[in-house]
DNA sequence: CATGTTTTTTCGAGCAGTGAAATTAATGCT
DNA sequence: AGCATTAATTTCACTGCTCGAAAAAACATG
């Protein structure tokens, strides 16, 4: 039945972890530093970094001769990662665009390759050979790095199925329920994983504040779709799909606007970029959504709206209301600390807030517990790579490094 | 930093509370059986129960001589626990009615007290002062069991604080706000959980239904208030007060119906005994809800409604309505594989199911995924005694036990 | 009574973590 | 230069845990 036996194996596969841990997220350190930054003992830390320096997962680092002779005693040596174990690819997928970063077991930028994605990229190719092209192209551009490929991320949007390796509905056009992932595994014989974007978008949110990295946050992403991520004191919320967030696809309104998905009331299909537009255009709700919206538009509107436009200002206040119902409506299953807008739409920000925090007030929860810490962030595009990028390194220390002999 | 620091006493601990979570979910079995469902090696498994045996946590059963001598080798010898070595005091709280269990090690029902609440029981005196009085009554009543008192547990509806032991807000009056559990930990040396009610029964239905032990259930009680508790693949989701749900107060229809907790719109105010009761004889939304239903009433009204009554089946489309459209909002969040309906109004799914169903397609998650087993399950009040008696013991079981020299 | 079967215990090995003591490598003072 | 001081790291002896294999225990059968 259960498997979840402790032995001095999975003891040996937890300290490494937490040492590996420790160095992604503070950086090379000192084998004390490591000591109090895991708990564990001086002779542990000895044991195990020598472990992982023969193994060559981690080197010493030369001492930079800065002249910073600060100190009394010994001076510390700095371990930090071997950056030339491994390397790992990282595709991010959007209805625009994608982008394939290569990057080593260090976390550094190998090499990028950006192409377009049109409505027709999948439906004339199928995704996996798409996928297959870029990433032999990366490996043929860097040789020495990509030999030690261990890892191939992908970060989508859609709804994947329950083991969180197909992908069973996307917003971009022809990517869903076409197996890439495992044909793509099979081709590159290398474990392939589905994100959706959402969740990285949480998880990078972590790293870029890290005042953040132990709270409950929402992250919501408002642009060209409206998705959600959350962290649950600091642990990611659920695997596979369950836990997973159709955020923009909740219900806001029945019968209500018309939506990408083609249900109708979805919050997305007033929050959004596309329903934003509408709004404002005062085009029919039942309308189909425009396939894609250029973001200087997005952001004409925006300029609009903040120097007093009647129609745009409307507009984003019931995009606000919209995003402000649904936040109080998720508070009754989950209750975060802090909310966090991201994306192109948190620009717009400020023209939503005040109907977010309407919305919020008329929550039960908000009013006994307070309401949470709503803020925008800017760009969001470097918190799905951020996030990918640590969520592909760390799941590579803990499953591949922690466990090794 | 972290303290996740693993060592042979984190094994020790993980391992004895293996064998004892294999024992309270399967009750006495052979150290062979033991070992089998622990996945533990027989001679771990020797170790664990001598130890046990010698804290007198566990004992050896008198073979029962009921000829059941089918075995041809060694007859096996059952372990199972000692019922003598502590005991803990389960309160039940609801809005007409308190009741205090006494159970000891084994799960046993040892005694028990019901009082009648109204809304000015918690006035008149001091919720500690009600709950010690009646403690101390069953402990004068059972000196012997109540000696090895280990833990007082709660349950109450409303919500918590992030630490999970004070009561914010609840539909009980005069109960939010009272530090009882501090003073009855002080009073009674021994610690006290608060439990909300929503998050039992979703622990008890698994106890209630083996084949949802390990799946993703939403449970919705449906009554006097409307509450929802949730279990992520066997694991019951949340601590203090995230993850916790006030599932019943998301709101459903923006400025909508009066409801109990004074907010407008909330679910409960549709779809709770006094909700329906209201839209059935066409009071006013606006107006102030009763403070409690009898029973024989709601029970009325549903036969009404199965004979054909329109009000009464108008009331419970309306009622089924909010229901689904909660579900349908909160599938957005979290996508359970099953929905069980308990409670008084489990009676009246039958009346409600349509509407359900009808909002839950609307959700998009629903289609893509498949709609979730929606299921009624009536009777609600052994699900919570039974959530609240193994939470508790387990607490007791890998808190206290597990963690002995 | 010997033999077969199944359960349980015993025993020695292996492994990881720990605290205390020792070692190493610098600095600061005289 | 020489020696005490300081701080980082390693060494060492010990502990506690699990495990596999072998032994022991307890009963049934022929």
């Amino acid at each position: 039945m259960a498997r979840n036996v402790s032995d001095s194996d999975s003891v040996r596969r937890q300290n490494r972890g937490l040492v590996l841990g420790a160095l992604r997220i503070q950086g090379a350190m000192s084998r004390t530093a490591l000591a109090a930054s895991t708990g564990l003992s001086h002779a542990s830390i000895t044991a195990i970094t020598h472990d992982l320096v023969e193994q060559q997962v981690i080197a010493e680092l030369e001492p930079e001769e800065k002249s910073d002779s600060r100190g009394r005693g010994r001076p510390a040596t700095l371990v930090g990662f071997n950056r030339h174990i491994g390397a790992a690819a990282l595709f991010e997928v959007d209805v625009n665009r994608a982008r394939l970063s290569l990057v080593d077991y260090g976390g550094v930028l190998v090499d990028r390759i950006e192409s377009p994605v049109t409505p027709n990229t999948f439906a004339n190719s199928p995704p996996a050979v798409f996928f297959a092209e870029r990433l032999r192209q990366l490996q043929a551009r860097n040789p020495v790095e990509a030999a030690g490929l261990r890892r191939v991320a992908i970060s989508v949007q859609g709804i994947l199925d329950r083991d969180g390796d197909g992908l069973k509905w996307s917003p971009i056009a022809h990517l869903a329920n076409r197996p890439f992932a495992h044909e793509l595994a099979a081709a590159f014989a290398v474990p392939v994983a589905l994100h959706k974007r959402g969740r990285l978008l949480a998880e990078g949110a972590r790293w870029l504040d890290p005042a953040l990295h132990d709270a409950s946050v929402a992250t919501v992403f408002v642009g060209s779709t409206v998705a959600m991520g959350m962290t649950f004191r600091g642990q990611i919320m659920g695997r596979g799909d369950e836990g997973a967030t159709e955020f923009g696809h909740m219900n806001h309104l029945p019968n209500g606007a018309l939506c990408r998905c083609g249900m109708r009331g979805c919050i997305e299909a007033y929050a959004s970029d596309y329903g934003v537009l509408r709004t404002a255009y005062s085009v029919p709700e039942t309308a189909a959504p425009a396939p894609a919206v250029p973001s200087q538009e997005y952001d004409g509107l925006i300029a609009r709206a903040e120097s007093g436009d009647r129609a745009a200002t409307h507009a984003f206040n019931i995009a606000g209301r919209a995003v402000g119902f649904g936040l109080s409506r998720m508070m009754a299953v989950f209750d975060p600390s802090h909310v966090l807008i991201v994306g192109p739409g948190a620009r717009a920000f400020g023209l939503m807030q005040a109907e977010i925090n309407a919305a919020l007030a008329s929550a039960l929860v908000c009013r006994v517990n307070g309401p949470p810490q709503v803020v925008a962030h800017r760009d969001e595009k470097e918190p799905v790579f951020k996030g990918l990028l640590m969520k592909t390194l760390n799941e590579i220390d803990q499953s591949d490094i922690a466990a090794l002999a």
